[in-house]
DNA sequence: CCAACCTGATAGGTGTCATCTATAATGGCA
DNA sequence: TGCCATTATAGATGACACCTATCAGGTTGG
């Protein structure tokens, strides 16, 4: 059975006029005898009687007609779904974003790509690299801001932007009075966030320091991270984005020597079907921190 | 758009795998993916997105296929309701009757129609002649029991059972003295129906008068003539199986020397569908009325 | 690290079938 | 009786759903 014998069962039915039936389907004549008998032989069950001059549909056939009715318009239905989602820059999409990350670029991001991508909703979501990649290998993520490369076949990347490390003391620390401070510098008193944030492991590499932490103090969040250095307990490596939250907590930031930092990147399934929206996405945020990483390493913040 | 295709949509939905889904189907796993892309084409939208080891259905899958699951079961209730109404012999069947047969037939019928074609609704209908040609003209009705011939190209009709006419006298009638009674002897105190009533004209005929009857009473309905009879204000021409009707009010019966009589037919659509159920609706009501001409005619009644 | 597998995509061939035009059959009507 | 309207039939044709065979990519296990 075909979907269109049934819009053939409806136009006959309306019209009453295998003709003008056959003129609102746009096929001919014989075309809609033809395949109303065999629908009539299919269905084992004859659907209109055919006078000399009238076409009457069957009791049967009017039991028959509503359940059609129904089926073709949810067709059509189905169909009108389908052209308003033809837009790709269009509907929910889900982002991932790192807890080192989100704070700080959200605020950023969001009216951008408001403005630039009305009809997209964006969703964030943040949670660490493991996890996000997990969301997004089962399908809960449609794309992820990250600031490691990915690895597998089943997943791509590309780099947004790049953000620098800045060094962060607490004001009365000796290095605050330096202009430059060197990373390596920064390594007996680093503090850095719990295991699982990409930024810990970066942050420890850039000072030069191993895995083997002892008693070191770690924090949960960067925005806890900030307040143990204002609080002189150490000193830390900060995304560059970080820096205004920062100084509103009273934190020295200095350029470093060796300009250490981070490629913020977004990740994907190569299977997605939305390159559009990604690419897009992508676009927008690149385009907020075009010129962002000079910046911040020159210190000018 | 094909059903198929929307079947084998929500194949691929549910199990995930095209190979599954293809065996699922019946067809091959080719055959599968080729006309979901096509689908998809159509559809101007991707509907799963392939991994290596995964199918998952996007977003945009996830609402067209509650159409399409709605579309496939009306589609398949009609099916259903098909495969019920297979029987020619179920269902509603919409008998028209004249109102000189229907009192006196009915309880005859009833027990054998419902004892033979129990999934048969018969719906008895009672009007006159033209009444009942313009309903079944109509598609009001599926059949009619009439006792004159039909015409007309579109009409058809066959003959039940010959029901005599008996004269109908008051008991202190002259001719109640007689064993049988000529019709041409009934014609001078005669009443007869109301115009439209076939069995008027019959009667008429019968004992000679012409159509020009004067100030002669008419009465509305056959049981209102029998009171009349009764009542000493005339004679008629009485169908046999009104007999007993006629003999609890107290009127005298005999049978008529030519045996005028009528034939009971049953007419329909030349294009009615359902001449199985016509063919045995008939069969029933002849059978039941079988040996009932000579009975009467005998007056053995 | 390579071979065997699993899975979906692709290619070429084939048979079915929806569709067309042309024409017949039927009945109504003047 | 011939003409108009309507549906049914016939034969031809093109589209397409389907198959088998094969490819391509990724995973897995020895």
């Amino acid at each position: 059975m075909n979907l269109r014998d049934l819009r053939y069962l409806l136009a006959v039915a309306e019209h009453e006029h295998f003709g003008r039936a056959a003129e609102a389907c746009g096929v001919s004549q014989p075309t809609l005898s033809v395949q109303l008998r065999k629908l009539e032989e299919l269905l084992g069950v004859t659907l209109f009687e055919r006078g000399s001059k009238t076409v009457a549909a069957t009791a049967a056939c009017k039991l028959l007609i509503g359940h059609a009715r129904v089926a073709v318009a949810e067709v059509d239905a189905m169909l009108a779904v389908a052209r308003s989602l033809h837009d790709p820059l269009a509907g929910r999409f889900r982002l991932g974003i790192i807890p080192t990350l989100a704070p700080y670029l959200l605020p950023l991001i969001f009216a951008p790509l408001r403005e630039a991508l009305p009809a997209l909703e964006v969703e964030p979501w943040e949670d660490q690299t493991s996890v996000l990649l997990k969301r997004l290998r089962a399908h809960e993520l449609d794309a992820a801001l990250l600031a490691t490369e990915v690895d597998g076949p089943d997943l791509a990347s590309k780099p947004l932007f790049a953000e620098p490390f800045l060094a962060a003391l607490p004001p009365e620390h000796p290095l605050a009075e330096r202009a430059v401070v060197a990373e390596a510098d920064l390594a007996p008193d680093i503090l850095v966030l719990a295991e699982g944030h990409c930024l810990r492991d970066q942050a420890l590499e850039a000072c030069g320091r191993s895995g083997a932490l002892g008693s070191t103090l770690r924090a949960a969040s960067l925005s806890t991270l900030l307040n143990m250095v204002a609080a002189g307990y150490g000193t830390t490596l900060l995304p560059g984005l970080a820096a205004g939250a920062a100084q509103d907590a009273g934190i020295v930031l200095r350029p470093l020597a060796a300009q250490a930092g981070r490629t913020v990147r977004v990740a994907w399934r190569v299977s997605f079907p939305r390159r559009a929206a990604l690419d897009a996405v992508g676009e927008v945020i690149a385009a907020r921190l075009r010129g962002f990483a000079e910046g911040a390493a020159a210190g000018t913040i």
